[in-house]
DNA sequence: TTCGTTCCTCTAGATTGTCTAGAGAAGTGG
DNA sequence: CCACTTCTCTAGACAATCTAGAGGAACGAA
């Protein structure tokens, strides 16, 4: 019925994912280990969210994907920035700082 | 075709209209306004939405509502915190913190 | 060889909150 | 009487995420 716990703030998924990828190219179960480690576990990407976010980005243009073979021996695809998807993640950026201060602003008021 | 400028984030309007009732009861107007004001101009609350979420809330019992007449003269509906939504609130606020400290993270890896 | 496990990708359908785009009532001032 | 402001409300569209699956391929152990 109700949501989980600790879900994704339904926007963000864009974001953490470009920013991910601006470190380096990575593969799709790459960029979830990456987020969850980063996020210290507060975001256990959903698959099911995952890879339909990495086809819009791709589809978008701000992505690039490439079959290629892991360390591992296992094929996977890697994404990467594309120029646009560099712009796109400073706008997202620049607008996450702007939402967020926002919130924490009525939070604290009163 | 894609979204605006500053829309809220999804999930976030819960938490500012319950923390916008923590300071005093309010009618929707009022709530619209006051969110629009502190956050600077970054939010302005649809009715679309406002209203929707209002229901919500008054559904799952953390707010109450009640018709009162405003300074203006003007019927209106004021909505204010249960002590479940007391509670609501604090959850809701140390999730934010959670989730908000987390996409900080990970715009600052790397 | 077979079996379980890990790595890795992918999809259909449901859910749900927000947005668009309206409508409308009632008081106020000109 | 008319325009404007205040204030509430709704239907339907939209879009991102979640649930709940499926499946292939490499590897190590038995």
């Amino acid at each position: 019925m109700g949501r989980k716990n600790a879900d994704l703030l339904q926007g963000t998924l864009d974001l953490i994912v470009l920013r991910s990828l601006a470190i380096q190219p990575m593969h799709g179960w790459q960029i979830a280990h990456h987020i969850q480690q980063v996020s210290e576990d507060v975001f256990r990407v959903n698959q099911g969210s995952l890879y339909p976010a990495l086809q819009r980005l791709v589809r978008k243009g701000w992505i690039r994907a490439e079959w290629k073979v892991t360390e591992n021996n296992r094929r996977a695809r890697y994404y990467d920035l594309t120029a646009a998807g560099q712009r796109r993640l400073g706008k997202e950026a620049a607008n996450w700082r702007l939402v967020s201060g926002a919130v924490d602003r009525i939070l604290s008021v009163g």
